[in-house]
DNA sequence: CTCCATAATGATAATGAATCTCATCTAATT
DNA sequence: AATTAGATGAGATTCATTATCATTATGGAG
């Protein structure tokens, strides 16, 4: 995998922006961190390591590494958005536990087929998709029982 | 199919909730015009049509009609919830435009078929999900072109 | 290395959808 | 018609996100 600090700068300047702290902290943290960070979460976890930093400087630099493809962004249906990292990690779906909120991940060919057929018998070119399977995780099932 | 005024009313009832001619308008209103509607939308409407009503109430009733499987939550990631009649139409999925907006219905029960087993593969004991393909529908492919 | 234009930041105000509060109103039973 | 608990409306509130704008700092020029 490439060194991610390379790539944002390379293309940050590209696009004649300006590379800063903000900027490069916000992008590791997303990084090193597990898939599905909200910007609260990025923003509180920054600063607890004395990284100077405002919560509208996380939502704009996740806005750039968004729009460069770095990051992607999820609408998981609690309301505020998540955010993962697309490097290292191919295109995938989720699971959610409706009961205690975790996340799973799931990568199926056939249904991403059967997506293409779809747009193509209505005439759509498609883009991109949001495919979300919510219920109870097997732990929540257990817990169920008793 | 059921006359709805009854429908609701009959639920309302059982429920010890009380039949007002608010929840009658939103429900009218959901059922005799378009789906994915949004709240500010229905409340508009009632209120251009001289029926007092006001925004809490609109989504007062929209919750209990959700409540009791009437009407139907959809977030298509534009950052309001749509609301739609699930009577006269079975289950479906949406296909969303990203340039003019419009929305289409798909059903596709090999999807459906892939999305059991996906939870079956995860443990998980599926509730709902959400699916939505997001593109250029035909129209604006050709407004592409010019 | 210093200067400097201007991009980026931070504090805070603003926005917009949705919910909550509470005084007032009204459905519906007696 | 009286009663009472549920329902409503106006407006306040919340929460995530975006906009504003004065201040700061990046990075190329000299």
């Amino acid at each position: 995998m490439n060194s991610a600090r390379i790539d944002l700068r390379a293309i940050i300047k590209q696009e004649g922006l300006r590379y800063t702290t903000q900027r490069e902290a916000v992008w590791r943290e997303l990084q090193s961190s597990d898939n599905h960070r909200d910007a609260e979460s990025i923003y509180f976890t920054l600063r607890g390591r004395s990284i100077n930093i405002s919560r509208a400087t996380v939502y704009r630099t996740i806005e750039i590494l968004v729009k460069y493809n770095l990051v992607r962004k999820l609408d998981l249906g609690d309301g505020r958005s998540r955010f993962e990292c697309k490097l290292g990690s191919g295109h995938h779906d989720h699971l959610i536990c409706t009961k205690c909120g975790r996340i799973d991940e799931f990568v199926n060919d056939d249904v991403e087929e059967l997506q293409k057929s779809i747009a193509a018998e209505n005439n759509y070119v498609l883009s991109n998709h949001i495919h979300q399977l919510f219920g109870l995780c097997e732990n929540c099932q257990n817990e169920e029982d008793k």
